[in-house]
DNA sequence: TCTTTATGTGAAACCGGTTCCATAAAGGGA
DNA sequence: TCCCTTTATGGAACCGGTTTCACATAAAGA
């Protein structure tokens, strides 16, 4: 059942040492011996064991994914965007997962522990409520790291995301210039949210730029989900903004839905915008104008970012910061 | 950097052996050695080398999962299933994707190079238009393996996949019972899919069973494109159906969309019906009357499926075809 | 007191490859 | 002809763990 290269060596009359040159094209093989090597090989359908190739290369030829979830309209975009690149380069994919139940701290402590057992040659991390401590230990861990969907502040780590902040103003630049909007409502993500707070940045410069006075009472905070785009959108109607801009295309649905269901009409009495361009957004009525979020290049720039690291033998090769643009898309 | 158990030992002034029960908490280790060997462990953050561990034991933890992408509605909730439960047993999930544009050949050479090479303890395959014959092969490798998503004749090899048929009779004993249609049209999906052609046997069977002749000229081929459903609607509004029964919801959507272009009203003159339960389907206008797959649990139930091959020293345990239920969701 | 039996430990083999090194024959140049 | 490469090959060490086995000692049973 099980043939090892051994036994393809006693076959063939030749030490391992031959049979792995052979194999490998690394080192001299007379023309005849590797023949005769290679067709018993074929025979007995014999493929090297990569465990064993492993330990002795001591590398894996993988390289982990680590991240929130993977349902959902972004991460399944992620996910291909890295695999396809890793795959190209012969790579494999581990995927990891911590669902958001998960105390913080076992999550950190289970991909640290997969990272030091050696088992991945590197990591893609998508942990958006990570602390500066948590990554220090990570990069001080000595492998090849990359940190997705956060800037990470004064720790050296390669990182990639997503412009929130010109999405965000090119989004209220949109809203006032071509549609004349003065009063906007905004409607944030969860405090402890990086993305959130940037798109808020964003408003605050656009608004600031185009010389409307920035209102705190328009601020409404949300969570990012459905249900609190619902309860906000009663407070927006109180204060009669002209239209809202929802930090993302979930609480936009749910004003839209409470909108609907108020008979007020979405696109003519009131505008909505969102934010990230989820696949769904297109086919919702109206169509949503949002913010694409090109998840599928963080997906590949994060491979990529982790293929240079494991091929670079320049170990003080400065971290990277990318920084990837978003895209007004204007539907309705 | 590196430390490795041999210099744990030689610090501890014991053999790697000892070291090896003491983590290991096999065989025997006094309690004072043990403790020594535990601190030293943690002062030098030692953790085992995995790559060592697999070859030893011959095992890797980790299945592989491998299915055609990772992005869209479906498989992200499949993905999620997988890893929940491998994660909750210690293992790791190896993700591998193919893209349509590969021609098949590859895509299985790829995948049973990667079996073969033992880089993982057994696999879950999501192949739609995989061949008897390249399942043969991949079962005689004698790896635990489970396919997913389609049920395989003739061939001894645990499937997991969903119950198309009833799914589709439901909805169409649905239509003619509770609303009292007769005159039906059904949109397939491409001739090799044999979800499609599942759907289709549901439809005919429940038409005979509600003694309504079958109509071959009202079964229309797409291909699970939304333009495709838009294409057929033209046909199915030429033969004057009284309702539209798409074997997905993408197409039923694009029927919808060019009903509506068109100014027919959809759900008063005539009624639609898709199948999938996708992420959207509730949120478009109308919400789409469909049936819903358990793609979570089809994930869960083929990661169960692997780790009970497994960890089963039965070899001859007989194969198994787990039917998941659909369930019919009425929205319009 | 004399076996058994349970406990504790290290040397060495093993997992299945890669790679270094010594050795040797063949070919090429002076 | 002599010396130096180039080509070929096998033995042995190595990657970093696990596991078997032999042996030693202490506790328990007869």
């Amino acid at each position: 059942m099980k043939i090892t290269m051994k036994e393809i060596a006693k076959m063939a009359g030749v030490s391992k040492s031959t049979v792995s040159r052979a194999l490998n094209g690394s080192g001299y093989v007379s023309g005849e011996k590797k023949d005769e090597i290679l067709k018993l090989v074929k025979i007995h359908n014999y493929v090297p064991d990569s465990k064993a190739i492993n330990l002795s290369k001591s590398r894996t030829m993988t390289v982990a994914l680590i991240l929130p979830s993977t349902s959902g309209p972004f991460y399944g975009e992620v996910i291909r965007g890295f695999e396809e690149i890793l795959a190209m380069e012969r790579y494999f994919t581990l995927l990891m997962t911590f669902d958001s139940q998960e105390p913080p701290q076992k999550i950190r402590e289970r991909y640290i522990s997969l990272i030091r057992s050696k088992r991945v040659d590197g990591a893609a991390i998508f942990d958006p409520e990570v602390d500066g401590e948590t990554v220090k230990e990570v990069i001080n861990l000595g492998f090849p790291i990359v940190y997705i969907g956060e800037s990470i502040n004064g720790v050296s780590v390669d990182t990639i995301f997503i412009d929130n902040f010109n999405g965000s103003y090119s989004m209220m630049d949109h809203l006032i210039k071509v549609h004349g909007y003065n009063r906007i409502g905004f409607i944030t993500g969860p405090a402890n949210s990086f993305d959130s707070a940037e798109r808020l940045r964003g408003y605050k410069y656009s608004l600031e730029d185009n010389h409307i006075e920035f209102n705190p009472s328009l601020v409404y905070r949300g969570d990012f989900t459905k249900e609190s785009g619902k309860i906000m959108t009663d407070r927006c109607l109180a204060d009669r903004v002209e239209a809202i801009f929802s930090s993302n295309d979930e609480m936009a649905l749910g004003v839209i839905e409470e909108l609907q269901r108020k008979g007020v009409k979405v696109g003519k009495d009131i505008a909505i915008a969102g934010f990230d361009d989820v696949f769904w957004s297109k086919y919702i009525h109206p169509p949503l104008t949002t913010v694409h979020q090109p998840m599928h290049s963080i997906g590949k720039m994060a491979a990529k970012t982790i293929l240079d690291r494991i091929n670079s033998n320049d170990v003080v090769k400065t971290p990277m910061r990318i920084v990837l643009s978003t895209r007004l898309i204007v539907r309705n």
